[in-house]
DNA sequence: CTACGTTTCAAACATTCGTTTCCATCAGGG
DNA sequence: CCCTGATGGAAACGAATGTTTGAAACGTAG
C-alpha cells in the first residue's frame, strides 16, 4: 500500500523537523522534499499543516494514553481499594513515557514536541492536547491526590507542574545541555542516566516541606 | 527626541507580542501597526527582525547581569573568603530576577521570552544569550559549587538545570496554569505567591539524596 | 534662512508560504 | 474492455512575509 508509506514518511520526517526547528519555522516544502514525497501530499492526506501537527502528536499520545490507562488499571487492581504509593505512580508514568516512543523513534523528539506545545503557547495545539488527552492526566492527579493526603490541593497541583517543568525542560533541551555537560565534565549522559538522576530530585520536590504561611498578599506585579 | 520614543515603542510592543505568540508567529507588520510606527522603522533602527529579537532580550538581560554581578560582589565581600550558603545564593538570584523586570514591565513577559528562547531551539538566539551573558551564569555556578561541596560536579550541573526548568516552565506558562488553578481550586495565585511555593521545592531538589549508583550503562534509546 | 544629517513614511520588491488545481497514473470491478 | 475512485505529481495561485527604496518631514547647527 503506497498510501501508508507516504503518510508514514511524512510523519517521520515532520516530527523530526518540527522538533528541531519548531512548527512555524518548518515549511511543508522542507518536509515533503526531505521525505521525498510531493508537496501536495500533505494537504491531500492530512488536510492542512495544522492537522499534520496534530497528527504528529496523536501518533505519540494515542499509544501513550492507551497504555497508561492500562498501567493505571493494573496498579489499581493490585492495590485493590488501597492507596498507591507516590513513588510507584511516578515510576509507572516514567516507564510508560519511556516505553512508548522507544517503539518507533526517540524520546528526545517526543519531549521536544511537548516542550514546543507548551511554549508555542498560542491556541490550537494546547487546546487540542488538553481536550483530547486531558482525561488520563485527570485520572493520574486523582491517584496522586490519594497518595499525598497531607498536601493541600493547590500545593499538589503546583508541585506536579513544577516537576513536569523539570522533566520536559530538561529532556527537550537535552541535546544542548548534553553538549555542555560533555564539554565541561567529559561525561556522556544517556537518557536513562538522566532519569536516574531525575528520580530523587522529583521525589524530594514532591515531599518538600510546605511553604511558610502565606504572607499578607499584596497586589502583584503583573 | 523622537527616535528614542519610536525605538522604545517598538521594543515595548514587540516583547509583549513575542511573548504571546512566539517570534516567527509575530510579523513586523503586526508589531509596527500596534506600536503605531512605520513598518520600515524596525529595519531602520534595528537592522533586521533577528536583531530586534536580540534587542528585546538585551533590554532585560543587560540590567539583570549588571545588577546580579553587583549582588554577587556584595555577597562575596560580606562572606569574605568564606562560603556563601546555597539558600542565600538562590534567594539573591530570585530577588534579582524579580527586581529587574519590575522596573518596566512584567516578570511574566521576561519568563515567557526565556522559555521561548530555550524551546525555539534553533540557532542564533540561544547562541547569542550564551555568548553574551554566559559569564554571570558561570560565576554563579562556581559559587554554588563551593556551597555544595558534597555534590559531584555533574550532579550539581544537572540539578541546577532541573530547577531552572521548573522555574522557567512554570513562570512562562503561568497564565494557562493560573487559569486551570483558579478554575479548579478557586484560588488566585500571584507571582510572589508562586515563588513562595517554589522556594521549598527548589531547596529540596538541590538537597535531594544522590541517585543510586550508576547501573551498568547500556546503549541508550536516542 | 539655509543646508544637512536624521527620522518618518508610503510604496514597492523579491521571496516564501500554505493551499488549490488539473492532469497522469494505476488498480480493481462492471 | 472501460469505467471509477484513489493517489502521485507539476504547476500555479493568492496571501503574507522581511526588506529595500526614494522622497518627504523634521530638527538643528551654521
Amino acid at each position: 500500500m503506497a498510501q501508508t508509506d507516504t503518510v508514514t514518511r511524512i510523519l517521520d520526517t515532520a516530527e523530526v523537523l518540527f522538533a528541531e526547528r519548531g512548527f512555524a519555522e518548518t515549511s511543508l516544502r522542507t518536509i515533503t522534499s526531505k521525505a521525498k514525497v510531493n508537496l501536495a501530499a500533505v494537504n491531500y492526506h492530512f488536510g492542512s499543516k495544522k492537522s499534520l501537527i496534530q497528527a504528529v502528536f496523536a501518533r505519540y499520545l494515542d499509544p501513550f494514553t492507551e497504555r497508561f490507562h492500562g498501567v493505571l488499571d493494573e496498579l489499581e487492581t493490585r492495590h485493590a481499594g488501597g492507596v498507591i504509593p507516590l513513588e510507584e505512580l511516578l515510576e509507572s508514568m516514567a516507564r510508560t513515557v519511556l516505553e512508548v516512543p522507544a517503539e518507533r523513534n526517540s524520546l528526545k523528539v517526543f519531549m521536544k514536541l511537548l516542550g514546543l506545545a507548551y511554549s508555542q503557547a498560542q491556541g490550537h495545539l494546547r487546546r487540542y492536547i488538553q481536550e483530547e488527552y486531558g482525561s488520563v492526566f485527570t485520572r493520574f492527579t486523582e491517584l496522586v491526590r490519594r497518595a499525598t493526603p497531607e498536601l493541600p490541593d493547590a500545593e499538589r497541583f503546583w508541585r506536579l507542574h513544577f516537576v513536569l517543568g523539570t522533566v520536559i525542560f530538561t529532556l527537550s533541551g537535552l541535546d544542548a545541555l548534553r553538549d555542555i555537560a560533555e564539554k565541561d565534565y567529559g561525561e556522556h549522559v544517556s537518557v536513562r542516566d538522566l532519569i536516574r538522576r531525575l528520580r530523587p530530585v522529583v521525589v524530594a520536590a514532591m515531599n518538600a516541606p510546605l511553604p511558610e504561611a502565606p504572607v499578607t498578599d499584596r497586589a502583584e506585579a503583573s
